[in-house]
DNA sequence: CAAGCTGTTGAATCTTACC
DNA sequence: TGGTAAGATTCAACAGCTT
């Protein structure tokens, strides 16, 4: 523990986090979280369907010549992470599909051991405007020990509280960082493109550390890390190389109050009520395309095609829009109204179907 | 198409993938899904899926002999689907944290386009028994494009009707195969470590491919993707080195029944429809020259043309440039902007009499 | 005050057919 | 091949305002 006197604890260094993290001492923190820049490679302009601009990520400190030179960096301040990483620390590296493959590559190429991939699934996504992928409504953080022998720290008890008495999963549900928690500028506008939620943060440093001990966080950015890291009594180490951020991520790590010791354990978790959409129960074969569906007096009959659509004559689309459409009625609930016929003839209302489903999840 | 005729369509091909694929002609499918061996083993040599490896690691194994191995691998058969990939296909690559980054890396290094990164989400993953990970509950399948500029197919409105009129996100939500769907042996032990949910496959089909279309898959198994293809009307090769899977594989589709093929027909979006001119409705009386059209608010009002131009003011040309000059819009989607007034004196938006004409085609 | 409506926004690799 | 024009495309959360 005499290395910990020489560390720069609590405090955000500003300057190049290669440079920085060469100064210190090997094997000295805990924990590493890293959010490097992702590489984004944006090409011209992007509007919302309203015409409106999207404010897309085209800042310097994300611009590399290729993959190549993404790849050299990357490996260049991972090398220094393993470097100061104790022997017993694991380490998180964050990305989405632009960089995330790359990371884990240079990570397991490093001798990194991987632990898990962790998924960050955003409640609230932008969504895909010009409609030529799937939304992209997630983000990646691998969970790496420093070699597949490292006896690291993970907080079962602490994870599986955090997740209603159930084994937190690799999959974690959390809103993006809007509203009153986004840090703004005297205009208004966002200060940071890719600020992250403290929620997130909070899951991370929980699970992986105990109080007092020291995390580092070579992009620091707004700061979220050492916000989090102060509330629940851990040590924390910034490196930010733009002294604008460095300036408003301690302006905000000095308005936050550490949590009282034994509150540093559990936020309440949302319980999640999982939507059905009809065609979860095509894919699952429960209502096979090519099904006829009617009506409870059998006066209407449909197809059920292999998007989850009806074709009822002219009509065509979800079940409650051919449901509407066939009655001549404004709106319909289509799980309801269209019923599939059983080997015995009889007629079972779908949204039974829909029930079954729900009790399995 | 001439090609296809040389095609071994609807097989399944016993051998190695790497000498099958070098078999099949350039840019011959229209769709690649690959779920490789993610084991190492010791000199370079690969063998088939198998639990047992997650976590037990041989004292001499090279760490780095084996990724690079693997890596191997991976680059050979990615080179050849590559090559036997059309220019406007894509391909679905799977796999877990073991090995989806070195699968991702090597996607781009050969020249793939990410298109994205698709969570499958187990709703019934197995615990970790031992509490010290987060439970494994999702897989990753990467999806992309031959190249950048390529023009590939995405069923975006089939999607959507999937997902009850939302647009289909990154983060799919699918049990694992179980119960009658997964194979078993005569002693009623599954008969593939590792075979896939038919709801996994039946959503990446239906993504990207349209009916009578082929899908390659080199790992075929215990057949998923043949049998899905199958459902859904499309065409497949399948390749699999293990013979006792490939029998398997040949009686589960042998056993399929296809979709009737109206129903195997994803939903049509917009841009799939035959175009219809303006003039069109012109010239067939539905909108007289002379007509009057209005926006929703009656805020402007245009006279139509002979030739099935827009006059508003100053402002001439098509019912988008007119609608965007007069909002002073950079673009407008006239056949959503503007109406015309019924006898009763309602507005009805000019989209709607172009899908009457679609409807008498 | 509650409920409802409008406008804004978020790490974005975001079009295609025709001449 | 490139240039031009047609025309397709959004979800959840929050803030601020009206009813």
């Amino acid at each position: 523990m005499g290395t910990q006197i020489d560390l720069p604890l609590d405090q955000v260094l500003v300057g190049d986090c290669i440079a920085w993290l060469k100064h210190l001492p090997p094997a000295s923190v805990h924990a590493i979280f890293a959010d490097p820049p992702y590489n984004l490679q944006l090409k011209g302009t992007l509007r919302r369907p309203d015409d409106s601009l999207v404010d897309g990520v085209d800042d310097d400190w994300d611009r590399f010549a290729d993959l190549g030179a993404y790849d050299a960096f990357t490996r260049e301040w991972l090398t220094e992470c393993r470097r100061v990483l104790r022997k017993d620390g694991t380490i998180w590296v964050m990305g989405a599909y632009h960089n995330v493959f790359r990371l884990g590559t240079a990570l397991q190429d490093q001798g990194y051991w991987i632990l898990n991939d962790v998924i960050w699934r955003k409640s609230n996504p932008m969504p895909n405007f010009r409609g030529r992928r799937f939304t992209n409504a997630h983000e990646t953080l691998v969970w790496a020990a420093r070699g597949p022998e490292s006896r690291y720290r993970f907080n079962y008890a602490a994870m599986k509280a955090l997740n209603d008495d159930l084994q937190m999963r690799s999959d974690w549900l959390i809103p993006l960082c809007t509203g009153g928690e986004r840090l703004r500028d005297d205009a208004g506008a966002k200060l940071h493109p890719t600020q992250k939620p403290e929620a997130l943060l909070h899951r991370v440093i929980l699970a992986c550390t105990a109080p007092g001990e020291v995390i580092l966080d070579p992009f620091l950015g707004s700061g979220t890390t050492a916000a989090v890291a102060k509330r629940l009594g851990r040590r924390f180490i910034g490196i930010e190389r733009d002294t604008t951020y460095a300036e408003a991520a301690r302006a905000r790590v000095a308005g936050v109050e550490p949590a009282p010791e034994e509150a540093a354990a559990a936020l309440p978790s949302k319980k999640e009520q999982p939507r059905i959409p009809f065609g979860t129960l095509v894919e699952r074969g429960l209502v096979p395309a090519g099904t006829q569906l009617f009506d409870r007096q059998k006066r209407w009959q449909a197809v059920v095609g292999a998007d989850g659509t009806l074709r009822c004559g002219h009509a065509t689309g979800s079940i409650h829009k051919v449901g509407a459409a066939v009655q001549e009625a404004p709106s319909c609930n289509g799980w309801l109204f269209w019923h599939i016929e059983q080997r015995d003839g009889r007629l079972r209302v779908i949204d039974e179907l829909r029930e079954d489903v729900l009790r399995q999840m």
